[in-house]
DNA sequence: TATTTAAGCGCC
DNA sequence: AAAGGGCGCTTAAATA
């Protein structure tokens, strides 16, 4: 059963489809949406609630009480099904470009209400519906594709929960955090006096009493009158440099960075009530990785200043870390037993090195990021060959992906995510020798884009049936039948996510069991992905009161 | 003055 | 160690 929500002219409705997609009821008006869908909600087995945008839909329901199960995101899943190869032969790939293939508008001020009444893009979301639905049907292993589809509006549904809850954040943490590295806050546009003290030390050291170290050409002509040859004032350039100015310059960087990234104004701005709630974007990135929008920045959340995510009194933060991910993602696409084989005991890396393909740890995870990103010079590029003969299967596998990409063909993850076209790159014999040098080069960079695309796009996907299946996992934790509706924030609740890495909030006392079940989430993403092969997906957990305790 | 681009750096 | 994939944000610099 599903049931299609759509937004028009006269007002809210709701359609019943059934399985087969024809429609059971409806539509009929819908007057209180929080209640309806509440009703709905209760009843086990109610249904797949069908809607253009989880983004416009949701966070209105949450504010009323309501959460819900399972949706289809018919905004994201055209995305995924334009795009495919899966489902290139279908009307709806073959069909101009409408209202459903536009991102989310703005919001208006004060976000969405929850009965506010909007046009739908171009057609109803019945009829999108069933275009969608003859697409999937259509490709040789619908459930592949169906998965996906199904994965990715889970994704959308948690990131609003997520959002809604907010990751519990301890300001008075922070600001310590900050007076401790900085110097206590200064009056606007002032800089901290810690940081004031390095930036004279800088600046003396450099005889350059006014330089402005934030200034990337005033900085390199005070190097330059140094005598120091940079060619740009990139902290890892400057490393190497063996002159009494940079390890305050370096210092000063790092403090300007915490400052201007996530100082003060960013806690005023990003932190109420003692709680973040970044905005994520799912299916922000083409690989099918989410984005976040706005001043937070949550997918860039220093380490250093995560010990000020702290568990509420009674509560823990449960940290749960797909280890190597991706090596573990491309042994299985590639169905390498060896590479499986390696990470098999825990440590993908330390299993590489006890196979004799390299000597040392740090050597294994270096060729392993070349390999999946391209390298093809430096320590990387020199290990990569020692690599494809302990791995052959693995590494054809990503280069297959590279030279696919080099041709201006389009690749695709386990899943059925296509990456996009590329731009062409060719040239004609009018071409200049710079052209054709130019054209070479887009294909490589082209390359090394595919390369990675098969893997971080299926790691993803990984990711997103990992965190659906703990999301599903996590309800049924720590209330017994019939206790009734409350809200889901007062159980275990997902509160971060950063790509291979969750976040759950929970009292004290489940942490153990949801332990348990992220475990077994990743067990359980990794059969529904891989089926039967032979690969482990282990998961580093850390149950802390803190997020600076975990790693 | 307002908007866009580039540099630099944070995360995976 | 500093070459290779994907992002977003802040500041300074460049442009309109």
């Amino acid at each position: 059963m599903y049931l299609v929500l759509s937004r028009g002219p006269v007002g809210m409705t709701l359609t019943e489809l059934d399985d087969s997609g024809g429609v059971a009821r409806g539509p009929d008006e819908v007057v209180d949406l929080g209640a309806e869908v509440a009703i709905r909600e209760r009843t086990p087995g109610a249904g797949r609630w069908v809607w253009d945008d989880t983004s416009r839909w949701y966070p209105g329901l949450l504010r009323a009480g309501v959460r819900v199960d399972r949706c289809i995101d018919l905004r994201l899943c055209r995305a995924i099904l334009r795009n495919s190869s899966l489902t290139a032969a279908s009307a709806l790939s073959r069909s101009a470009r409408d209202g459903w293939d536009e991102p989310t508008p703005e919001p208006r001020r004060g976000g969405y209400a929850l009965f506010e009444v909007d046009d739908e893009p171009d057609d109803g979301a019945i009829g999108e519906f069933a275009r969608q639905r003859a697409a999937v049907a259509a490709t040789a292993d619908p459930a592949r594709i169906g998965l996906l589809l199904a994965a990715e509006s889970a994704g959308a549904l948690i990131a609003a929960e997520m959002r809604f809850a907010g990751l519990p954040w301890r300001t008075e943490v922070h600001d310590a955090m900050l007076s401790e590295l900085l110097g206590p806050r200064p009056m606007a546009d002032h800089r901290p006096a810690k940081m004031q003290a390095v930036l004279e030390s800088v600046r003396e050291t450099l005889d350059t009493p006014t330089l402005n170290p934030d200034s990337p050409p005033e900085l390199l002509a005070a190097l330059g009158r140094a005598g120091l040859q940079v060619q740009s004032t990139r902290s890892w350039e400057l490393q190497s440099i063996d002159h009494p100015a940079i390890a305050p310059l370096l210092e000063y960087k790092k403090m300007a960075r915490m400052l201007s990234a996530n100082g003060w104004n960013w806690l005023d701005a990003n932190v109420a009530g003692g709680r973040f709630r970044p905005d994520y974007v799912p299916g922000g990135v083409v690989t099918g990785r989410w984005a976040s929008k706005g001043g937070g920045g949550a997918l860039q959340l220093p380490r250093q200043i995560r010990g000020a995510v702290v568990a509420d009194p009674g509560w823990k933060l449960v940290v749960a870390d797909a280890a190597q991910l991706e090596p573990r993602i491309l042994a299985a696409l590639s169905s390498d037993r060896g590479m499986a084989e390696a990470g098999s005991a825990g440590d993908l890396y330390a299993g590489i090195v006890a196979s004799g393909a390299v000597d040392t740890r740090a050597h294994a995870k270096i060729a392993m990021l070349g390999a999946m990103y391209g390298a093809t010079s430096g320590e990387s590029g020199r290990l990569l060959p020692r690599l494809a003969k302990a791995y052959p299967r693995a590494i054809a596998f990503v280069e297959d992906a590279a030279r696919a990409g080099e041709r201006g063909e389009v690749v695709t993850t386990r899943l059925g995510r296509s990456s996009p076209l590329g731009t062409s790159g060719g040239y004609d014999e009018t071409a200049t020798a710079a052209d054709v040098t130019r054209a070479r080069a887009q294909a490589r960079s082209r390359g090394r884009f595919t390369r990675n695309f098969v893997v971080q796009g299926t790691a993803a996907e990984w990711a997103l049936c990992w965190m659906a299946g703990l999301r599903g996992r996590l309800l049924g934790l720590g209330q017994g039948v019939g206790q009734g509706r409350r809200e889901f924030t007062a159980g275990a609740h997902l509160v971060f996510f950063l790509h291979d890495e969750v976040v759950v909030h929970c009292p004290e006392d489940l942490a153990e069991q949801v332990e348990r079940e992220v475990r077994a989430a990743a067990a359980d993403a990794g059969r529904l992905l891989f089926g039967a092969l032979p690969v482990e997906f282990p998961v580093t957990v850390a149950i802390v009161d803190d997020y600076g305790q975990a790693k």
